[in-house]
DNA sequence: CTTGCTTTTGACACCGGTGTCTTTTACAGC
DNA sequence: GCTGTAAAAGACACCGGTGTCAAAAGCAAG
């Protein structure tokens, strides 16, 4: 109250107000606010000065029903790693923190058999100028072409490129894996196991195929008893343990497609008796808070989740400002991953 | 595309062709939309076959403006446990889901001092009709006032009411803490440890009577060295580790103010050889994914978060709906927390 | 100084709803 | 049947911006 400066009592100033003030007509002001090209510098400067002095913002709502379109980014989203959403959505702030942008998640329902409706109805009455969306949703093509149908932009999120990369953010999840793997066998480990993520995910299968081009490069090759699937939840991490701990020569490293399964795995090794890393190398996937919190700490890959909402955000806010406008510096929009070394991981005990 | 019937071509229908088609006005129609009383049975009937034949959906923009008023409600946090942040809006949606309202999401940086700048930004801006506030940031004064101020509704998520009943969601922290410690009394623990959360936190102060009462209640208390003060995150609970587990006779049950410091004071006494629970039983808080993960499994105490969540939109809801509808079932704003017992305590070794 | 063309600006309708006030309708009472 | 009153429906301005197209201004050429 105190601190407000405008023409009507207590009320946000508008765009009449500051038209007024300047002494032009409103579809001048707009003209300014939307940095319109066909404006003289100097009654720009008159309008901004008006602008400034009354403290004037246009008001969302309005501008939202004249543009038929809101200015929002939605964040679509079903992935079952909260952390992760959480830096994703981190990320996006820190994208569009001085843009007229504000965002609006939207956690979808995999299994819903109306979940195209409901994206359909989502989309429809909210009307972001963009989407994103987190795997596993991104690979989702039927949803990418509502979009399209819609003219909602969007940029899929993934471990791969899906699609044109004008739509994609990805990160090179699979030669990280691969270089992960390759340090297992550097340090001597030949017997080594591998959990799966679950099948028709394109990120399981990004990882499956690093791991096993670390194996093919040093000559070695999987054996089935030492592979076992789950779909990134902890139980089906302990059931892969179980599994694979249990054979008399079981291996002495497993690299695991996510955290929350490898801290299944490690929990079975704490109950057989089996030591971490002595007995047992293990790494995960995806720098959970997980990862750190178990004993002992988790080796794995972080991808630059953060990052990748951030260029995701960017693209979209790019595209949105100007057709042809420029997406920031690097241009690639693929992110690296990176191996990160704790403790559950050592050269193989001498047998 | 194909299966949409309206009066323009290709385009959402509007109120106009809805009252076009059943022969009123749109300010009737508009009447139809928001519950008017003032209407005959007969009219309605009408205009809701219009509305259902057409598929029209009131475009929100276009409500928004003419309401001056967004239909948002805003969840804002700082919460450190993504879990928690990412249950609670998953409850909200399942509160909204039907309604004609959105939910959009703020992160605050609590360290910010503009922090109260930006939310007057960020609520003028978005103008949503109320707003949630997740501890801690629940517990800034400043930010309700601001609220207040600018006639957004709000609803205080908490360990312990905040303030006047009609503001706040919280649950029965206090009791739940002293229950889980009493158990513990039960086992036949007597040097029990504590490990607090960050001072002036209500939510610490919470746990901390809680705990006190326990021990109180059994004629016992709390040695200095018994005690450490963390500040929620892993690696305090690994310095509260360090200081009371190395001491000649440490406790045999320490009680840990999150799951976070808890799985710290865990690794500590992995690394030392101590053994959960034979030598020392562990309790925690929170029931986040960490509990879980680690091992041995941890016993720890649930907030219903998810409930809460629906349970301040659904409050959020009610008031925006009409200022007197009635807030669902139950009317108690206190949502019942509960102690889970998994695998991190056991009777204390004789000695 | 005109003319003719391009660049700036403005008038006015419009986006799709709601608020206010007026007019019409329905119905009870005489 | 007529009047009076309350309930229902409508007309029209308005919310705060943008789109369209015409008018005004600026400027080079004739």
């Amino acid at each position: 109250m105190a601190t407000r400066t405008n023409g009507k009592s207590g009320k946000q100033p508008t765009i009449n107000d500051v038209a007024a003030l300047a002494g032009v007509s409103k579809k001048t002001v707009s003209r300014v606010i939307n940095r319109s090209e066909f404006i003289t510098e100097k009654t720009r400067k008159a309008v901004q000065q008006a602008i400034e002095t009354l403290g004037f913002v246009p008001n969302p709502q309005a501008r939202a029903l004249a543009f038929r379109r809101n200015f929002l980014i939605a964040l679509l989203h079903d992935n079952p790693n909260p952390q992760m959403v959480l830096n994703f959505q981190q990320g996006v702030l820190d994208a569009i923190k001085d843009s007229d942008l504000a965002m609006i998640v939207r956690p979808v329902d995999r299994g819903s058999d109306r979940l195209l409706d409901d994206m359909r109805t989502f989309l429809e009455k909210q009307r972001p100028i963009g989407a994103m969306l987190l795997p596993p949703i991104s690979e989702n093509d039927e949803l990418a072409a509502l979009c399209d149908e819609l003219g909602v932009r969007y940029v899929r999120i993934g471990s791969a490129l899906l699609d044109d990369a004008r739509h994609c953010v990805s990160s090179n999840d699979r030669e990280v894996v691969a270089e992960a793997v390759g340090k297992l066998i550097d340090l001597g480990h030949r017997r080594i196991g591998f959990v799966r993520g679950p099948a028709g995910f394109r990120s399981a299968a990004e990882r499956e195929k690093g791991f096993h081009e670390a194996l093919a490069q040093a000559g070695l090759s999987l054996a089935d008893e030492n592979f076992a699937a789950g779909n990134y939840r902890f139980a089906t991490g302990v059931e892969a343990g179980r599994k694979i701990l249990s054979q008399p020569a079981p291996p002495t490293a497993i690299f695991c497609s996510n955290d929350e399964m490898a801290a299944g795995v490690i929990s079975v090794a704490h109950d057989k008796g089996i030591r971490v890393p002595g007995d047992l190398s293990i790494i995960g996937f995806d720098d959970s808070p997980t990862a750190t919190h178990i004993w002992p700490a988790l080796s794995t890959v972080r991808w630059p989740i953060r990052e990748m909402g951030m260029r995701a955000a960017r693209t979209l806010v790019a595209e949105f400002l100007g057709p042809e406008a420029k997406i920031a510096e690097s241009d690639s929009p693929v992110l690296p991953s990176t191996f990160i070394e704790r403790q559950s991981v050592a050269a193989p005990a001498r047998n």
